[in-house]
DNA sequence: GTCTATATGTTGATAGAC
DNA sequence: GTCTATCAACATATAGAC
């Protein structure tokens, strides 16, 4: 089975991108405008080639979205599949999911930027919506059994619970740069650390409180 | 100062609008379907009237953007002017300003909504950027502050504690709804009590930890 | 695989009657 | 204040040469 750069090779032309190249660039352009903002002839100046040459690689804008949220969708259900994600004490499969979805996150920064953005104008957006509220669903199952179990706070509605701890992770995506004044590991850290123990100084005694990082 | 409705009273004909009534249809819309793929069209459908109708009451799309952004702006601002944001221990006026920033959100849920979603196309859109910016720079200077008192974790970066910190507030304007599960105040309660002392149980004498709730 | 040229629809905005 | 009619610009997408 050839590959684009194989075909164009063939015909004595250098494909300057294949598909999934071609993703990151265009990934990256949705993101600076958002989606509606970016038109083709944005594409295709961001990529160098002609709107023509895009639609070579791809059905249209709607299927560059449609690949691009997938990739995001595929990794964060992944997370659930882990083995820490499924055994042991809830607390800590719920502490392995929410620092593992803060890397994944972190790791396929502008994919999972863009799911998080969806809104539902088109069927690829929609499709994106019910997996992401599946996920909710799977993470809203988990924060209970921790409460079950007495490791999570009962004073506080579960559901309301869930919503604020991945409303702190997925916040990431508005201003994690790569490069930037904070490591994928550093930040996934903070996160599991200010959700399961908050804010507040513990005094000297404190920092025993703390779940271990990177066990 | 005749107001839209005197005016066309005088007239003889009802107006539909004001423009304040007019701009609550109008930033409805614009959250539904985001700013870009909204068309001055689907808002003459949502108002009941004609695009040239619309066009009576502001200059353009662009402009029902800033009415709508300065209003959000102002009233996050606002909160930093209150008397208990600026007297008082760090961390308490730390926690005035996250629980008055999640009413304020929840108060004004649509206006914050499209601030918060900005992406920068448009010189209104950067200009709401900076604000928030400016926010953002007031936020870390209290969170500072209260590591230099003491009273919150210094083992975490304070920029970092920031981001998150917000990231979990403003993340409720991505599932509070009006009517639905949870009250306005037992939203911002539950931020501020998740941010503070975090998800995990403190045990029996856990609760006595708890910042009061409306002092 | 990439190009130029073009078809076809939608957009934000305006002119002018009532 | 609201309407109908219209415009120039730009959108997505395609045709066909190289």
């Amino acid at each position: 089975m050839p590959t684009d750069r194989q075909a164009s090779a063939r015909l004595g032309r250098p494909a300057r991108f294949t598909t999934d190249e071609l993703l990151d660039v265009v990934v990256a352009e949705f993101n600076a405008r958002g989606y509606d903002a970016t038109s083709m002839e944005d594409l295709a100046r961001a990529t160098g080639l002609t709107k023509s040459a895009v639609y070579h690689h791809v059905a249209g804008k709607e299927a560059l979205l449609r690949l691009a949220l997938t990739r995001a969708v595929d990794a964060l259900f992944a997370v659930l599949d882990e083995p820490a994600s499924r055994t042991g004490p809830a607390v800590d499969r719920l502490a392995h999911v929410v620092r593992r979805a803060a890397e994944v996150l972190v790791a396929l920064l502008p994919y999972v930027t863009l799911l998080l953005r969806v809104r539902g104008n088109t069927d690829s957006e929609r499709w994106a919506l019910e997996r992401r509220r599946d996920f909710d669903r799977r993470l809203a199952a988990l924060v209970q059994d921790a409460i079950d179990a007495g490791d999570v706070r009962a004073d506080v509605d579960p559901r309301l619970v869930t919503r604020l701890l991945f409303g702190m992770v997925n916040s990431t995506a508005e201003w994690y740069r790569p490069g930037g004044a904070h490591g994928p590991y550093e930040v996934a850290d903070a996160v599991v650390a200010v959700a399961f123990d908050g804010l507040r100084s513990r005094g000297p005694g404190g920092a025993a409180q703390l779940a271990p990082l990177h066990p």
